[in-house]
Order: structure tokens, then C-alpha cells, then sequence
DNA sequence: ATACCTCCCTGTGTGC
DNA sequence: TGCACACAGGGAGGTA
């Protein structure tokens, strides 16, 4: 599932392809994948026509490539990729994958860019710039309430660490509020409580400013060690630009392990269900708190 | 305002 | 063998 390490191996795979190169025509596949695009997917394509792609972007969990200035405002192709998709560049003869979304072709004749979303919770959108609310330039409009990222300069540690403290609410139901810190999903955020020793049920206005700034650091260290060997492909869904997988799976220390020692204490991790979802959690190193 | 819940999707794996 | 169902989960949008 792409949170921030995999959504940014595939920024930077995008890089190399599309930087700089002109798209000849869109095609969109299932309506669904620009749902979000309220002109419609007519629109979408048609106004990607003709347009030159500048340098891919990338705050939190969103990616997006700034399209050249053509005597309008400032626009850019915004993309989530939600739990399934995938942003793939190759050979524009190739075959059409199963659950192909969109598709740009360019006007080289050269690789194609393409959406594959299975579960189709990703989705692809045309949308405005504004200037950016932590100062970083120009950010796609829909995404201006998000917070920056821990792994970009705009990021406001203390601002994170005293809004986290002043929140009543759990400490992971925090981290996966992107208002408050963008690009941590449920994978890394078991992953930075296991390494900060806390349960993802301790109030978040009980943390001391040690835990705090603890936590955080536990995160932005675990999402630069998966950046580092190209994310992680739980289930395989999860795939950089030319199709192949991370490496960071290997390295989970209690993300999907549930019966499986801790490689600390060596007790069996537990898996709980929280907000629908799978929590996993080391039972003797992060324990419990006693109100909830 | 804040906190928290439901819903949208489809392929895979498991149990009967 | 085939069917039913649990599961994966980000974020929009709603309620209290």
C-alpha cells in the first residue's frame, strides 16, 4: 500500500520519463479513476492535450506533475494512488493491463504513462495551484488543508509536536490525520510506535514532549530506511514506475507479523482492530495505557 | 469547532 | 468444487 516512501520512489522513477515532455492525448478507461476531476473525464482528457509536464511533485501521500504555463493560472495532474495504484511508464505497444485507468500518450512517440488501479480507490485529477500554507511555492489547491510531510523542509517540528500533544485523541489516530502530519498510513505508523515503544491507544495530550518528538523521529526514520530500498510491497500491489517491487517488507517489525516474535523481547505480536483496520503492536514493549 | 463513524472498491485467501 | 465471507484501508462526507 503506497504511503510516503513508495508514493515518493514512484516520483522519482516519474522524473526521469516525463519531465519536460509534452503529452499528445489522454485516454481515460474507467470514470472512476477522475471522479474526483468535477468537469468529468471529457474534460481531463481534453485538457491534457498539448500540455508540457514539468518536474514531478510530491507532499505526504500525494504526487503531481506541474503542467507548463500556457497563459492560464498555474495547473497540475494531481494523483492519489489509495491502496492499489500504480503510475507505470514502458513501451506504448505494450498490452493493456487488466485494471488500466488512464493513459497519456506523448507526443515523442516514446514511453506512455499509464494509471492501474485494481481496488480503484485511487484517482487522477486536472486542479489549480495556490500558494502553499507552509510556504513551499505552489501546492494543487484540493490538497492546500493537508500538513506537510516529515521528510520535507517545510515541515514544522515543534508546530507538529505541540498540535499532536494539544490533540485529544490517540496517538495513531493522529498520525494518520493528515492534517497534522501528511504521508504516515497504517503500516508506518505501526512501524514508528513499535521503534518508539508506545501503543497506538495512548492519549496523545498525555505524551511528554520526549515521546512526541520520539514518535516523529521513529517515523521519519523508518520511511527513509524503506525509501531507501524502494518502499515496501506488502501485497504486492505496491510497485515502483517499471513494475517492480520494494524491498522494505523484509524489515517490518510488527506491520503484518501477528503470532511472530518481537525482535526485541521476543513476545508474540498482537493484532487488534482499530478503526477498521489491523493494528500490530508488541504487547510487552508497547503497553497499553490504562485509560483509553 | 472537534471527534469519530460509514462508505466506497475488487482480488485473494480461508473455511465449510 | 463452489460458495460465502473476511480482509486489505485513505479520505470524503456525514453525524453528534
Amino acid at each position: 500500500m503506497p504511503e510516503l516512501p513508495e508514493v515518493e520512489v514512484v516520483r522519482r522513477g516519474l522524473a526521469g520519463w516525463v519531465t519536460g515532455r509534452t503529452i499528445a492525448a489522454a485516454e481515460v478507461l474507467h470514470p472512476r479513476a477522475v471522479r474526483r476531476h468535477v468537469a468529468g473525464a471529457g474534460d481531463f482528457a481534453g485538457r491534457l492535450a498539448g500540455r508540457t509536464v514539468a518536474a514531478p511533485r510530491r507532499r505526504g501521500k500525494y504526487l503531481w506533475l506541474p503542467l507548463a504555463e500556457d497563459g492560464g493560472p498555474a495547473e497540475a495532474v494531481l494523483a492519489h494512488l489509495g491502496m492499489s495504484g500504480q503510475l507505470l511508464v514502458g513501451d506504448p505497444g505494450r498490452e493493456r493491463e487488466k485494471h488500466l485507468r488512464v493513459r497519456a500518450l506523448f507526443d515523442d512517440g516514446g514511453h506512455d504513462l499509464r494509471f492501474v488501479d485494481q481496488r480503484t480507490f485511487g484517482h487522477l485529477m486536472l486542479t489549480e495551484m495556490v500558494p502553499d500554507p507552509f510556504g513551499a511555492g505552489l501546492v494543487p489547491a484540493p490538497i492546500s488543508h493537508i500538513a506537510a510531510d516529515p521528510l520535507e523542509d517545510a515541515f514544522d517540528e515543534e508546530a507538529f509536536i505541540g498540535a499532536l500533544r494539544r490533540k485529544r485523541t490517540g496517538i495513531k489516530r493522529a498520525l494518520l490525520d493528515q492534517s497534522l502530519i501528511s504521508g504516515v498510513g497504517n503500516i508506518y505508523a505501526d512501524e514508528a510506535l513499535w521503534r518508539a515503544r508506545l501503543h497506538w491507544a495512548r492519549p496523545s495530550d498525555s505524551l511528554t514532549r520526549a515521546e512526541a518528538a520520539r514518535v516523529l523521529e521513529a517515523a521519519r526514520e523508518v520511511m527513509g530506511a524503506a525509501l531507501a530500498v524502494g518502499g515496501t510491497s506488502f501485497d504486492s500491489l505496491y510497485v515502483n514506475v517499471n513494475g517492480e517491487s520494494g524491498y522494505f517488507e523484509r524489515s517490518l517489525e510488527a506491520y503484518g507479523r501477528r503470532g511472530e516474535p518481537c525482535r526485541r523481547c521476543g513476545t508474540p505480536i498482537h493484532r487488534e482492530e482499530f478503526m477498521n483496520r489491523s493494528s500490530y503492536s508488541c504487547p510487552t514493549c508497547q503497553k497499553r495505557p490504562r485509560r483509553v
